[in-house]
DNA sequence: CAGTGAGCGAGCTTCCGCTTGACTT
């Protein structure tokens, strides 16, 4: 046994660090917190002065039996937490859970995990910052305050089960009212002209120039009136200019820069990246991957110079020393970088390789040399108006950085202009047009989130954490308050006038706009929680509520102030809030009246019900009249939901006929519009049948062609046993029997099977059912 | 897998941040 234990947060830091320390040293992990508020109650005591009530978590029991007999076999004690609030804090409870004694107990940080840094920080301990654990217990017994009163009252108000906090309820705010911005944007539309000019190049070969008028009509007339002029104009160059520029490479990853770009370049969610980067930090490949920073060790520094000059020569290489400028960054890790700069693949799965080529270009471009470029800027005069076009540009004079990585922006509507270079004009030569056309644009609406973009807000904003940014994301999408979606565009007409040959035609086309993929939408129930607590509680859902905390937490970190009078200051008057919240307010549904059917002359309404949002026609009377209920449509949402569409919702299940006797329904269900024929359930094609038209002839059609269907996927019957099929299904061969469905090992060929295999599968144990998570 | 929406009431839900598996799809 060791004289010495050191504790750290990570079982893989653990395992790097020991190497470095020799083997005087056994070095364990506390797995994160060990410690939290107990359930009941809410953890804490509100009568005297917020004492927390802390117990070990039912996971970490484990592991604190296990330190405990560490720490008493061990002369000393290491505590190797991170250098933040919550690192100390884990100090602070491994301390008191364990009962370690001051005099064999010392606390070390650093920030990187290099041998250098590792042993600075030995000869270095300092005592536990007890001001910097009281921040942490602020923070706690806030979050713990505000998720634990507010939930309840929505339970109450609203539906069981939903929730409330700090940070969740401020992305579904931010997801709500870019939505409503784009409910309430009004497009606006302007032509704009451009021109493809012909000119001959050194090889007197004609090549072309294409430009841009500095100026959009804003009506069809107008930008016609032009494009009459041009019929007589003449077209020359006015004006030539060149002027020099440059780019600059992006900072090494932090977490929420990482998950953007493994967003935008590979199509990852956030919460993918993470388990991809978390298996290349466990194999040793990458430094971790929850961190704010955007330092490099001394060490990455070096090691990626000395590979930029060897691939690239001296003058690719620029040293950089990043600094940190995010909101409530705590910087307790180096960025995320590549443990081994010279390796610039790795072993491993796709997802692995790719993310880890991404990490490794971004580090390596952040200390390569800026790109140069020259970008020229042509004029083109136009005789007889005073408008001009203009052609731009760009060469890359040096490449600098750009020969290994660009970062990518969220716009994606922007790589149709990519500059190249321009042919060779001189000033004053003559053009001759090739078209002129003036083309009908539309303002784009604002862009509905993706959970990367997300990120990127709530990081802006100082909300949230890199370890909570994709568990906030999940919990927001498991409450119910927000849907990632792909949704269909919708197509537009726009007109397109041009000018060829000298003469002028005038087209209506057609463009597909707003189709979205993988965005965030806001659900109902999403809309109706987040209008009620921004009703009732306008403190917590300000934008600026955790920046405003944090001043407060940093000033206890300070020693400036205490901690329960922060939290004292901050309850009284939430409490009283909520207090308020479950007298004043009546229970909410989002109920919106639409106005009366013309039909019947019943009044159309919708609101959510127990299974999600429904229109509903007529009312419950004392009669015995029952209304009439319709679930919405996927897309719809009560806020925009017009009578026609309400209406449209009563009109199936529709009766279309008989079928071998058998009643032929048509409806919409979970999975799309369906037919329903003799207790069997077909699919309508998607795009192809419509459920409101779609008549019985078609009808049977689909249904002989499921009947085809299901006999092609039978692969084989025993007669002995006729409830047990092997069926051919989406994944492959399966074995069907009494209801109950069987995986069948990989690589098995299922035509052979005996019934005696069949039934040794079925033993072995029912395919895993569908479950829900706790 | 595909419908449903009464009313009562017991017992439950819920936060944010620090970690890793153990799970299912």
């Amino acid at each position: 046994m060791q004289d010495n234990l050191v504790i750290v947060e990570s079982p893989a830091k653990a395992k790097t660090i020991e190497k470095f320390l020799g083997k005087d040293f056994h070095v364990t992990s506390s797995m994160g917190h060990i410690r939290d508020l107990e359930k009941k109650d809410a953890g804490i005591d509100l009568e005297n002065n917020y004492v927390p009530k802390y117990v070990v978590s039912p996971d970490k029991k484990k592991i604190v039996t296990e330190l405990k007999k560490l720490a008493k076999d061990a002369k000393q004690v290491w505590i190797a937490s991170d250098e933040d609030r919550e690192g100390e804090a884990i100090a602070w409870h491994l301390q008191e859970v364990l009962k370690l004694k001051p005099e064999k107990t010392k606390r070390i940080v650093f920030h990187e995990i290099t041998k250098d840094a590792i042993l600075k920080a030995v000869k270095n301990p300092r005592p536990i910052d007890i001001n910097l654990v009281n921040a942490q217990q602020a923070r706690r017994v806030l979050d713990r305050l505000v998720g634990f009163e507010v939930s309840p009252v929505l339970w109450k108000k609203v539906k069981p089960s939903l929730s409330a906090g700090r940070v969740q309820s401020v992305a579904v705010r931010l997801i709500v009212e870019r939505e409503r911005e784009i409910i309430n944007f009004e497009s606006t539309s302007a032509f704009r002209v451009t021109a493809v000019f012909l000119v001959p190049d050194d090889k007197g070969n004609t090549v072309e120039l294409k430009a841009e008028l500095n100026k959009r009509f804003e009506t069809k007339a107008e930008a016609q009136k032009f494009l009459e002029k041009c019929q007589t104009a003449e077209f020359s160059i006015a004006d030539i200019q060149t002027r020099p520029s440059k780019r600059t490479p992006a900072a090494p990853f932090t977490t929420s820069t990482l998950q953007q770009e493994a967003s935008r370049k590979l199509g990852f969610s956030v919460s993918q990246t993470m388990s991809v980067a978390q298996r290349l930090y466990e194999s040793g490949k990458i430094t971790y991957m929850r961190t704010d920073s955007v330092n490099l060790s001394d060490l990455a520094i070096n090691t990626s110079k000395s590979t930029i000059i060897n691939t690239h020569g001296e003058k690719y290489h620029k040293y950089r020393q990043y600094t940190t400028k995010s909101k409530g960054a705590q910087e307790a890790h180096e960025a995320i970088r590549p443990t081994y700069m010279d390796q610039e693949e790795v072993s491993g799965t796709a997802q692995e390789k790719r993310l880890y080529e991404l990490i490794w270009k971004r580090t390596i471009a952040s200390q390569m040399a800026d790109a140069e470029l020259e970008r020229t800027t042509v004029s083109i005069k136009v005789s007889n108006t005073s408008e001009v076009f203009q052609a731009t540009g760009e060469v890359i004079k040096f490449d600098g950085f750009l020969r290994v990585y660009l970062e990518s922006t969220d716009n994606e509507d922007e790589g149709s202009d990519a500059k190249s270079l321009l042919p060779p004009v001189k000033t004053n030569q003559v053009l001759r047009a090739n078209f002129i056309e003036a083309t009908e644009r539309f303002s784009q609406k604002p862009p509905r989130y993706t959970e990367a973009s997300l990120v990127k807000k709530l990081e802006e904003q100082g909300i949230g954490r890199p370890s909570t940014y994709a568990p906030t994301i999940t919990t927001i999408q498991n409450r119910g308050y927000v849907v990632k979606e792909d949704r269909p565009g919708v197509e537009r007409e726009y007109i397109q006038l041009t000018l060829k040959n000298g003469k002028l035609s005038d087209k209506t086309k057609v463009e597909t706009t707003g189709a979205e993929k993988s965005k965030l939408f806001p659900t109902d129930i999403g809309m109706v929680v987040n209008d009620f607590l921004m009703k009732y509680f306008d403190q917590i859902m300000d934008y600026s509520f955790t920046a405003n905390v944090e001043v407060e937490f940093d000033e206890i970190a300070d020693g400036k102030r205490v901690w329960n009078e922060v939290i004292d200051e901050f309850y009284k008057p939430f409490h009283q809030h909520i207090e308020n919240a479950l007298e004043v307010s009546e229970r909410t549904n989002g109920e919106r009246v639409l106005g009366d059917d013309p039909k019947t002359g019943l009044p159309v309404s919708v609101k959510i019900g127990r299974y999600g949002p429904l229109a509903q026609l007529g009312e419950a009377t004392e009669e015995g009249e029952k209304p009439q209920f319709a679930s919405l449509r996927p897309g719809q949402i009560l806020e925009t939901i017009t009578l026609e569409e309400a209406l449209e919702l009563f009109k199936l299940p529709r009766e279309i006929g008989e079928y071998e006797g058998k009643k032929v329904k048509v409806n919409i269900g979970r999975f799309g519009p369906y037919i329903q024929h003799d207790s069997k359930f077909v699919s309508l094609e998607k795009n192809v049948d419509d459920p409101y038209s779609v008549e019985l002839p078609r009808a049977i059609e689909l249904i002989e062609a499921k009947r085809e269907k299901d006999r092609n996927a039978l692969i084989k019957t025993f007669e002995e046993e006729p409830e047990l099929r092997i069926l051919n299904g989406r994944w492959g061969p399966y074995i069907s029997y009494k209801k109950k469905n069987y995986k069948i090992a990989k690589g098995t060929e299922a035509e052979k099977l005996s019934l005696e295999d069949c039934m040794k599968i079925i033993e072995a144990g029912p395919a895993p059912k569908k479950g829900r998570k706790k």
